[in-house]
DNA sequence: CTATGTGAATTTATTCACAGCA
DNA sequence: TGCTGTGAATAAATTCACATAG
């Protein structure tokens, strides 16, 4: 179905099909939207295509991000690997609860809630909402007041923003109901 | 822009429309696929709109789910709210760690994975993966093994099952770097 | 000869406009 | 009159076929 030897410069559209279970002419036609990056005859050169979709999805730049709210699931995003691959790092962590602040998780020390203020300053302006339902759309008034201009929200709740705030929410309770969708009844 | 009174019987699909922030001809061509479910003149019958809705993503009868892996991230999940209000059920959690085995959490006894075996038996058809990276795959295959048909795996990796085996990877790297998309150039 | 890139053909989805029912 | 349900019109996405470059 799929060959691919290590160290290899290209790869065509047929391989990338197979190997993303799509057809090769969608690649071909959606890569040409943002310019002719392959060579005919040949295929696209991995590491060129790496870096055009990288630009086109504005990953060539380091982001980062702060986190809010370090209980178990806050905890667990901090030591979540492959951050980095996207050119994204955690670069500060907040909770209200005064036993923790100070404390060092994953080389991180946690600061604050009223610290957030500081955000702008440290040009983070990307967040992530691990905090307790109820506290989540104030933090979240807080965080746009700092100058954030994107949300993570795993905060099972709508929480409102000015139109200029990107928020994406995970609920969990909802990933897991689709599930049944795909599975014939027993 | 909304409006709904508490103990209102029903909504117009201009309603449904603003509140999902689409159009309102959008609501009644979808809705309408699946037959006609609303009444002329006044609009869709809240309390059957959503018995309709439920039945068509397969959420009208109870999902039992089992966690496996009781870290940060298993134990935020076994503490996340809104379950319920899908049907499902997280009945069972498993851990490969002998100081966890027997501990309770949230109600639930952690067992041994060696127990995953018992989930056919118990009724249990859906899975969620909250291990290491490394144990994943392992992890997949005792669990389709044990006759799981549904499996939301947390790992930031590709894990290969039977194609009969339904997957959903949460990667919550992948979901922060969708965030830069929406964001200016500062 | 191989595999891309792209117009043209086809299919699918969205939007509109209004008949029909409460 | 108000709002649904749906055929028709429009727009968008997918698929095909092939000229073209390496």
């Amino acid at each position: 179905m799929f060959s691919l030897e290590q160290g290899q410069q290209s790869i065509s559209s047929r391989n990338l099909a197979d190997f993303l279970g799509v057809n090769p002419w969608q690649i071909r036609k959606d890569f040409s939207y943002f310019g002719d990056f392959g060579t005919r005859g040949v295929g696209y050169n991995i590491e060129k295509l790496a870096k055009q979709i990288k630009k086109i999805l504005k990953l060539d730049a380091i982001h980062k991000a702060a986190l809010v709210g370090v209980g178990n699931l806050g905890s667990a995003v901090l030591a979540y690997p492959g951050f980095r691959i996207y050119g994204l790092n955690i670069a500060a962590a907040f909770d209200t609860d005064s036993k923790k602040i100070g404390r060092k998780i994953e080389n991180i020390t946690i600061e604050d809630v009223s610290n957030l203020r500081t955000l702008k300053k440290r040009k983070i302006n990307l967040a992530i909402i691990t905090v307790p339902r109820g506290a989540a759309q104030q933090t979240a008034d807080a965080l746009v007041n700092a100058g954030v201009k994107g949300i993570l929200n795993f905060s099972p709740c709508y929480i409102t923003v000015p139109k200029k705030v990107k928020v994406i929410t995970i609920d969990i309770a909802m990933d897991l109901a689709r599930l049944p969708y795909y599975i014939p009844a027993s």
